[in-house]
DNA sequence: GACATGATTGCA
DNA sequence: GCAATCATGTCT
């Protein structure tokens, strides 16, 4: 397996693309010495300025979204209810967007994912979710602004996909037509 | 489809 | 301070 985080220049290029290109690689977390990988197969872009779904819409910065103004390849952790949320900082500084991973498929460390989910791994529903496989994976608040170029929690490179479909995001509540933007990348399953 | 559950936010 | 909000998960 292929452990080269996957360069800074990466998380620079346009935000749709980069939601589109996470699709297939590998989220990679060294957690109390073990590892544990997930191969990301759900994204969804968020285009800050533009987008009333987005947490920075229309320029809005607070505390928890400073981040997001700062340059790419950081990561972005929220508390969502009793969950945390895993995006990945992307656009230029004080360019606001984010892509947020949805969705992952174990790939190495099982015994250490059950663990932490308290699910076999097997389970159709252990990392088909953002909250899901934030606890499968072990990452906390604790990674906010961490990047993804260094130790412990890295994106390295994974395996083609083999077909991305594209649909609108889902789990919005109220965002009027920026719901309906198609900004969601999942991997088909074969 | 209901509700449990916690951090953030905006306003008093 | 406090109440409304929420990019969810799990149960029925």
């Amino acid at each position: 397996m292929n452990s080269n985080p996957l360069p800074y220049s990466f998380y620079k290029q346009d935000t749709i693309h980069l939601a589109k290109a996470l699709i297939g690689t590998h989220l990679m977390h060294t957690v109390a010495g073990e590892i544990v990988v997930g191969r990301i197969i759900e994204t969804e872009a968020y285009l800050g300025v533009l987008d009333k779904a987005c947490h920075s819409y229309s320029n809005k910065q607070t505390k928890r979204t400073a981040i997001l103004f700062g340059p790419p390849g950081r990561v972005y952790t929220y508390t969502m209810h009793t969950h945390c949320l895993l995006n990945i900082v992307a656009g230029k500084e004080d360019q606001p967007e984010a892509v947020l991973i949805r969705g992952v498929k174990p790939v190495f460390g099982f015994e250490k994912m059950e663990a932490l989910r308290g699910m076999k791994a097997t389970s159709t529903t252990f990392s088909n979710g953002p909250g899901k496989l934030t606890k499968a994976l072990g990452i906390t608040m604790n990674h906010y602004g961490h990047f993804l170029c260094e130790d412990p929690l890295i994106i390295c490179e994974g395996s083609e996909p083999t077909r991305i479909e594209v649909t609108n995001r889902i789990g919005i509540g109220k965002a009027d037509q920026a719901k309906h933007y198609p900004w969601r990348f999942i991997e088909k399953e074969i």
